[in-house]
This record gives C-alpha cells, sequence and structure tokens, in this order.
DNA sequence: CTGCTCACGCATCCGAGTTGCAATTGCGAC
DNA sequence: GTCGCAATTGCAACTCGGATGCGTGAGCAG
C-alpha cells in the first residue's frame, strides 16, 4: 500500500512546500498511479473531490519544481507526470537511464523496468548521452495492440 | 529553379495528390529547410504569398498522410515537419534497433549507430520489443545546445 | 471545353496550458 | 488556542496551437 498520508504530508513539508489538501490528492493519486500520468488523468480522478483544473495544474508544477514528480513529454502534445524520489526512479549510476515505452498505436504509456535500456558509449554520440541527462522513448505496439 | 519545380509538381502527384501552389510552396519551403520546422515557421514564410493557416496545415498534414513528410514532436508541444528522405530512416531489416537522437533544443535528429543503444530481455516487456519492430528516440541536448 | 471533385480561405471551434484576482487556508508566532 | 501574514485555491477568462464546417474557387480527367 502507499505509504501513510502523514508521510506524504512531511515530505511536501520538506520540500518547503505548504501540505494543502489538494497537493497530498494529487501526490497520493501520483503514488497510485502505474504509469505516467497527463495532467487531464489526474484531473479526471481529482475532480471528483472538487480540485479544480488550475489547482492540479499549478500543484504538478509545484511538485515538479520541488523535484517529487518529474514531467516529461512522450511525443502526443501532453505533459505526463511520474513519481520521482522513491527509489527506482531517481536518479540512475552510469548508463542507466529510465526508459518509457510508447504504443505508436493506442498512445498508452508505461515504464519500462530500468535495465531494459541501456546507453554505451559511443564516440560522436552527444555529450548529454554520457551524463545521462536524455529521456529514452522506446516506440512500437503494447501487446494489446500489436 | 524551374525544373526543380516541376520535378516537386511530379513528386505531389505521384503520391495522389492535386498540385496545387499551396502544396508546392509548402513542398519548397521544406526542402528548403535546413532541421524540421513547426507548423508555425512554415506559416510565416508563407503568409507572405498569402496563404491561409489552416491551408498550410491541411497540406502539411497531406503531405505528411502522402508519406514525403514526417512529423514528429520534440517536447516543446509543436509538430515539427521535415522532409522524409528516400526511405533512409524508414523501415529496416527485422530485429534491427536503429536509434535516434533527438536535440529537445534546436530539433537536430541525428542518427546514432546501431549499438549505442542495447535492449535487455526483460520479463513482462511488450512483445514488439523482443522482436525489434520499436524505433528508440534518445532525447536530450545536442553538443551545440546543450 | 466542361464538369466533377478536391482543395482553399474564412471563420469558428476546441482543448491544453496559463494567468489575474479575490476569497480561503495553512502554519509559524504569539 | 488564536492571530495574522503569505501561500494557495477556485473561478473565469485568456492564449495559442491545432482542427473543422462550409461556401467558393481551382485542378485535372474525359
Amino acid at each position: 500500500m502507499v505509504p501513510a498520508k502523514l508521510e506524504l504530508k512531511t515530505r511536501l513539508r520538506e520540500a518547503g512546500l505548504r501540505a494543502t489538501s489538494s497537493r497530498l490528492a494529487v501526490l497520493e493519486c501520483m503514488t497510485d498511479a502505474q504509469g505516467p500520468l497527463t495532467h487531464a488523468d489526474v484531473c479526471d480522478r481529482l475532480k471528483d473531490a472538487g480540485f479544480d483544473r488550475a489547482t492540479v495544474y499549478r500543484n504538478l508544477a509545484d511538485l515538479t519544481d520541488a523535484g517529487l514528480l518529474r514531467r516529461s513529454d512522450l511525443g502526443d502534445h501532453l505533459w505526463r507526470f511520474e513519481l520521482k524520489g522513491d527509489a527506482e526512479h531517481e536518479e540512475h549510476a552510469e548508463g542507466e537511464v529510465h526508459p518509457h515505452f510508447v504504443c505508436t498505436e493506442c498512445g498508452a504509456v508505461a515504464c519500462l523496468p530500468d535495465g531494459a535500456v541501456t546507453l554505451a558509449a559511443v564516440k560522436g554520440a552527444p555529450r548529454s548521452l554520457k551524463s545521462g541527462k536524455v529521456d529514452i522513448q522506446v516506440r512500437g505496439a503494447c501487446n494489446d495492440c500489436g
């Protein structure tokens, strides 16, 4: 199960943010999420709770700034957010990256296990590749579509 | 450059599209372009000629559908179009993985040497990953931008 | 040349993301 | 416990890229 609400609250406070109910809800939502969620996804999940679109968006932005979330764009025109900071998804060792699998048919996005993709040092490759400051996308058909 | 125009016209017709003046202009624009252009870029270049935003947009979409252009998103929520070279970057032999490096700053697209990226067999990964029917994108800053 | 159809231009809509502002709320200070 | 300030929310309106419906005009086959 997910960390207790209290722990989430602490995480927020440590990040220098007020632990408001909406932020807790957003953070909890992201914690529960399997893969990256779009802004709209999070909005839908929280709309029932009465949180505003703009609020959710601002929360996602705040949490991203605070380093609790990671924001990425996977080739459609939507921001995707995913939890960052617990264990697996943190900054990786040399050559390790956090790859996403993007289904070119249905648009589903999933995180591949770290280690599914490795970067080899190749001469002539951009520096950012060595430093691991890259986002890896594997595009293909998912099991449902392929 | 008159012969060139004629050739462009032929290309359009062969793709099953009418060779209208706007389409010729768009195609010419893309041919002259160095890197990928956004919809807005193309619009600006052609606005003087009196072409409408929507027309340019539809032309870009048509040309993309017809296989003359490639459309991609580099992470900034703008579609970029670039001339699609003859089959160079397209379909590979079965089992081949051909990674691209995409600069999220300037939009440059470079091919990484095969082998720069390694896919490991991981349980739970989509089948298409194993069969190699995937496109690998490495997104980051190129040496000029980073 | 003629007609059918496709494509253009215009206006308009749409949806994601962003912002200004007044009302509300968290939280440290008292 | 409660006070007050500043961060934050909710609302609405706005921006901006992209998409579309429709009447008119242009391409191309016959």
